[in-house]
DNA sequence: CTGAAAGCGCTTACAG
DNA sequence: CTGAAAGCGCTTACAG
């Protein structure tokens, strides 16, 4: 069949450089891929004309060739936690691709509409042999995508846990860490009601946060009631009015994002309550808008990107099937602003 | 060569399809295909045992063959027009990603440092076949990527323009629209200096809102200065304070985004200066950042989620070698809030 | 209307 | 240490 000769410039092959070097197509690929079983300067020679040439491989040939699509997979469902406003995805997003095209690896990225639509876009990839691996966030309590991954056998690293992870590897967020950090520094500073503004029950990161909620009051002899929500602005303004206008009223609320968090501020400040003055805000999550806010917000700070670059890596790691060790919590520090002392 | 049998469950293939159904493989690709030359009966057949294996394309094989991977590339680069802060990115990421998943064509993406690094991810994605067609977005006054991807006759779509795009196929933004939106909310409100803190000028879109600004302020008899930024928000309360402290005073300032405009707002209230009693604060972009801060913020709204899948389209059908149609601008309409209205 | 075959550009046992 | 060859799973002219 006579190639399609197609537009542009032509993109060198093995077979160009083993016409050039003098030697087979099989050695070209040795050569490429580092296998041993060549001479020292053979190999020199076909990887100074690979470079002069400007060879780069095809990657569906060699995708064919050795069942490897060299890209993860990352899904995101949209309307919970919405990817639109939140700088953590953004952020995520970053690290990991930063982790992912230093090792020459692509990713590929798909926004969906819920859970089970994420679920199927991991089946369609495995059948496509698209990825090699895939990446899963925002684990649900009951994730139906942990059931695909693990029927599929495919790569899998989850970011966050350890909760309804079902042995898949993980790297766990702040959330018990920075929970605590927020419920000691709020105790520090003399409160003893602190409310609590939370996110949907539907997420395992939610769960662990409540929990730790009521224990880190429990051992500081403080209280608190928790609402959640569906971390819409809406929503945080509503559940921020309730609290201030049911007995026992808060002198402090924690908010799980950041647009909660100002929703918050803001319904506390109409309502006539001053902050800090009057009642302590905190978001769960640190960015931007905590900081051009009046008062600014204290917030739970992390190097988000470091945190996708992690996981990234160890996915890497899983699809070469190496061990990996999991298991720490990502660090987080509390950044201390006007919303909390005055 | 044995096949590897790897693990997890098995592909089904065309050849399993063809044996089962009891014709050749290449029968089944004209039907899986839409081929012509093939009896009804037989594509029937064919269609429902594809369908009852849950067969799905390889697409390394059939990127090998057909040289076509089925994917779109879009590189970003991240520290202007920060990434991870404006929501402008995630819509437009949103609205490219749904209309290519409707068409079976994955998205890799891929965050850079800066638009060298765009280009050279550019390069790369077409020496390794990995995308049939890329996206440009925030494309500067001199860049380099167009000159890339006509060398390389890589199908693209600019998302913007029509400045600097040198003949690409583009869908520009609202960028002249809204700046007349602006000037003429404010003008109609009996603000006569209005001054604007813009963008980099190294983009192209400011420089239409630039050019654009001043045509409208001639027209309608206003005077104003604009300052060029590096989009963060240290810079637009510094350009504030410098607008605010030098005479002419404005009585209204413009700012070319979400994230200048908030800290603008703070840099007017720290300052004394009531918002909107003595000055109008206008931001180019919406977002929830507007309408979280108080007084909340006037902009201009429109649908980045619809903007980018237009572009994504257009795409779409410059790969299948159709013609299409470019040049209008995208709708936008002015959302009046607190910081122009009292 | 259908089948047999070549080819896409790699990788990888297997001989020499 | 190197070469020849088969194979990955598709597509697509070309015969029949």
């Amino acid at each position: 069949m006579p190639r399609r000769p197609g537009p542009g410039p032509r993109r060198p092959t093995i077979a160009d450089i083993a016409q050039r070097a003098g030697v087979s197509k099989g050695s070209v690929s040795y050569a490429l891929n580092g296998n041993p079983g060549l001479s020292e300067p053979t190999r020199r020679r076909i990887l100074a004309i690979a470079e002069e040439v400007g060879w780069q491989p095809n990657r569906a040939a060699r995708a064919l060739s050795a069942s490897r699509s060299g890209a993860c997979g990352l899904a995101l469902a949209r309307p919970a936690r919405t990817l639109a406003y939140e700088p953590f995805f953004s952020k995520l997003l970053s690290g990991i691709e930063a982790e992912l095209s230093s090792n020459q690896i692509a990713l590929v990225l798909q926004i969906v509409e819920d859970v089970g639509a994420e679920a199927e876009a991991l089946r369609r990839w495995w059948a496509e042999r698209r990825v090699d691996g895939v990446l899963l966030v925002d684990l649900r309590v009951d994730d139906p995508r942990v059931a695909v991954v693990q029927e599929l056998d495919l790569p899998t690293v989850v970011v966050g846990g350890p909760g309804a992870t079902h042995g898949l590897p993980f790297f766990p967020g702040n959330d018990a860490g920075g929970v605590r950090q927020i419920v000691d520094h709020l105790v520090g500073l003399g409160h003893t009601r602190i409310d609590r503004v939370a996110g949907s029950t539907a997420f395992a990161s939610t769960q662990v946060r409540t929990r730790e909620f009521r224990q880190a009051l429990a051992r500081s002899g403080a209280r608190g009631r928790t609402i959640s929500t569906d971390y819409t602005s809406a929503a945080g303004a509503e559940a921020t009015r309730r609290f201030l206008t049911r007995a026992p009223v808060p002198t402090a609320i924690v908010y799980d994002s950041d647009i909660m968090a100002v929703a918050g501020l803001s319904t506390a400040q109409e309502m006539g309550v001053a902050v800090p003055g009057e009642l302590a805000v905190v978001s769960f999550d640190d960015s931007i808008l905590c900081e051009v806010v009046r008062p600014s917000l204290t917030a739970c700070a992390r190097d988000v990107e470091a945190y996708g670059a992690r996981a990234a890596r160890a996915l890497v790691a899983v699809i070469e099937g190496e061990q990996v060790a999991f298991g720490d919590e990502e660090p987080s520090s509390l950044v201390c602003r006007g919303s909390t002392v005055a």
